[in-house]
DNA sequence: GTCCATGCAAAGACTTTGCACTGGT
DNA sequence: ACCAGTGCAAAGTCTTTGCATGGAC
């Protein structure tokens, strides 16, 4: 029922390939110049299929675009309010956070907050990247 | 430097008056037939502003339009991947994480992750609701 | 009278979709 | 040969913006 693509296999490297939290354009852009026929909306429906799959995750954040992330192990993103890039948050002070987040989601799942089936929790950092505390007067 | 106006008067209480979590359109449909003549930017630069100056505050979830809340102390939403709608989570066992999350950012606040100033922290569940589970030969 | 806020429509950013065609199986 | 996947353009959704007008101060 599935094929397998050429264009599934580039997309699918060439996110893998990108440690940027990259969205469906900036992944469109980098193949782009070596493979100029794969359209944007390939690319957009590949993303989406290649997350559905595991192979690839859906950054969750608020107030932004969709970005996808190569790494699939549970991890936190910190995500810059001006320059809107995102970033690993890998300081050991938070290790913590995720253990507690399984607890919370197993005391309480299935059903039992609100009569919801519950499939997933969102966390997630935001602040002003190094880069742009350093440079204030930028607009960036 | 900045007007008290009807509109804002209006907006302000219609949103207050909504507990379902309303995106801009839907508190715009809320007032549009009563106040006809208010605009839909309108809506959305004072929904903007009212978020900005604290009186209310945009709900932080991932994937989704922005919605706003009424209720401006910290608490915890769910959001049904179905019907799109979004809950408070009023659960005694959620009662630690807010605690937690506090800490979190206490201990590594200002500039202790990846050299970021944090600004915030964003947290929610997302599931499936008890309606949509009643009815999962719904579309919804 | 000044000038911030509004209303409208247009534009913008991001994503999905309809459709004809291509290519994997 | 079948039909899922692709490419393109159009449309869709959500939000912001330019500009002329109006109302708060």
């Amino acid at each position: 029922m599935s094929r397998n693509t050429i264009q599934q296999d580039i997309i699918c490297s060439t996110v893998k390939s990108m440690s940027t939290h990259p969205s469906p354009d900036e992944v469109f852009e980098a193949l782009h110049k070596e493979y100029p026929s794969i359209g944007r909306a390939t690319v957009y429906r590949v993303l989406n299929k290649l997350a559905n799959k595991g192979e690839i995750k859906k950054v969750n954040l608020p107030h932004t675009a969709d970005r996808f992330d190569f790494r699939t192990d549970d991890h936190i993103h910190i995500h810059c309010k001006k320059c809107n890039r995102v970033f690993d948050v890998d300081f050991h002070a938070i290790e913590g956070l995720i253990d507690y987040l399984d607890k919370v989601l197993t005391l309480n799942n299935p059903l039992k907050i609100n009569g919801f089936e519950i499939t997933g929790a969102n966390f997630s950092f935001e602040g002003i990247c190094k880069d742009c505390r350093h440079n204030k007067q930028d607009t960036v």
